[in-house]
DNA sequence: GACAGGATGTG
DNA sequence: CACATCCTGTC
């Protein structure tokens, strides 16, 4: 079957898809309850949480629960849920002989660890695919990846797209005068309250986005991509001892990973301890994003680094240079 | 824009 | 207590 036969299929087939699984997304609401506190309460602690788990059992449930379907229908390619259909061509049905050969009940014991494998590349085939047709909709649409820093205007962009790409109902009206920020905050319940035929629907999509900008945020630094799934959760290693980390930790953190944020913190002398931020506002950015305080800028984070003067912690070096410190204690 | 440090509020 | 936020002022 050529390319072009598999893109009409898929093309043929999407409506009726994307309710499948839009349908399966929405089974996974069980983070709703943690998105209307966020409502109540602009404090998204629960966020950080709740998002990766989001993100992950969404696709979780497309590469277990659908990989029958997935299988069977490989005359008829699945689409995935997001718009990201124009990634099928490339992966033609003939390219996956362990899925065949698990419905031929060949070889169980291998199947087991093939199987694992070769859905974890899937997974992150699709996790890549969807932040690039993320990012390809905001090259489109001028927008940023990030809802919550939509204006009004950006909002109906993205309706207005989000709409078109799944043939809804047009449904912007109900969502005027809402910023980025208020359509993050409501819940599912809300959103079909304002939109009783697609507002679930589009609140599953918004998800997707709220998730992919997470994401990208943990790994804007460098080029880490998506390989770097691995990297990332072990990142949570010193976040994980249980107590808040401090900022001076986190620092630290990003210092021991030049790999991926040597472009916006690295030491001058490792041995003194002597550091210099290169990107101020990135690395606020991502201090911003562990504490959950999306006003973080470098001035309030200078400001705190500047109360480790009086404690020992950090100090400016014998020379002074801009943005650049001195831990007093190296290790 | 970086930097210094006071004042005040918060979980 | 460890910031987060805001602010005045200097370089």
């Amino acid at each position: 079957m050529s390319s072009q036969g598999l893109l009409e299929g898929t093309y043929g087939t999407r409506m009726g898809m994307t309710e499948d699984t839009l349908s399966l997304l929405d089974r996974n609401r069980g983070s709703a309850e943690l998105w209307d506190m966020a409502e109540t309460k602009p404090s998204m602690e629960a966020l950080e949480r709740s998002v990766p788990g989001l993100y992950l059992s969404c696709f979780d449930m497309l590469l277990t629960e659908e990989t029958t379907w997935l299988v069977k229908v490989s005359e008829a390619p699945p689409t995935l849920p997001v718009p990201m259909a124009r990634m099928e061509p490339q992966e033609e049905p003939e390219q996956c002989p362990v899925i065949d050969s698990q419905e031929q009940g060949l070889s169980p014991g291998l199947e087991g660890q093939e199987e694992e494998r070769s859905l974890e590349q899937v997974q992150s085939m699709v996790v890549g695919e969807v932040l690039k047709d993320i990012e390809t909709a905001c090259k489109l649409l001028n927008i940023t990846p990030d809802p919550i820093e939509w204006s009004t205007g950006n909002v109906q962009k993205w309706l207005l797209w989000t709409e078109h790409l799944y043939r809804l109902p047009h449904a912007g009206k109900a969502f005027q005068e809402l910023t980025g920020k208020d359509l993050c905050a409501m819940s599912e319940e809300e959103f079909r309250h304002r939109s009783p035929q697609c507002g679930d629907t589009l609140h599953a999509h918004l998800d997707i986005w709220k998730s992919a900008a997470w994401m990208k945020e943990r790994c804007s630094v460098g080029e880490t991509k998506t390989a770097g799934n691995e990297e990332l959760w072990s990142e949570a290693d010193s976040s994980c001892s249980g107590q808040p980390i401090h900022l001076w930790q986190f620092l630290r953190e990003l210092l021991l990973k030049p790999h991926s944020y040597g472009r916006c913190i690295r030491w001058l002398n490792k041995e003194k301890g002597i550091f210099k931020i290169e990107d101020s506002a990135h690395v606020a950015r991502l201090w911003g994003l562990r504490k959950n305080r999306p006003a973080m800028n470098y001035d309030k984070l200078s400001r705190s680094i500047r109360q480790y003067y009086k404690k020992g912690i950090i100090r400016k070096p014998d020379v002074s240079q801009r943005l650049v410190y001195q831990f007093v204690h190296p290790v």
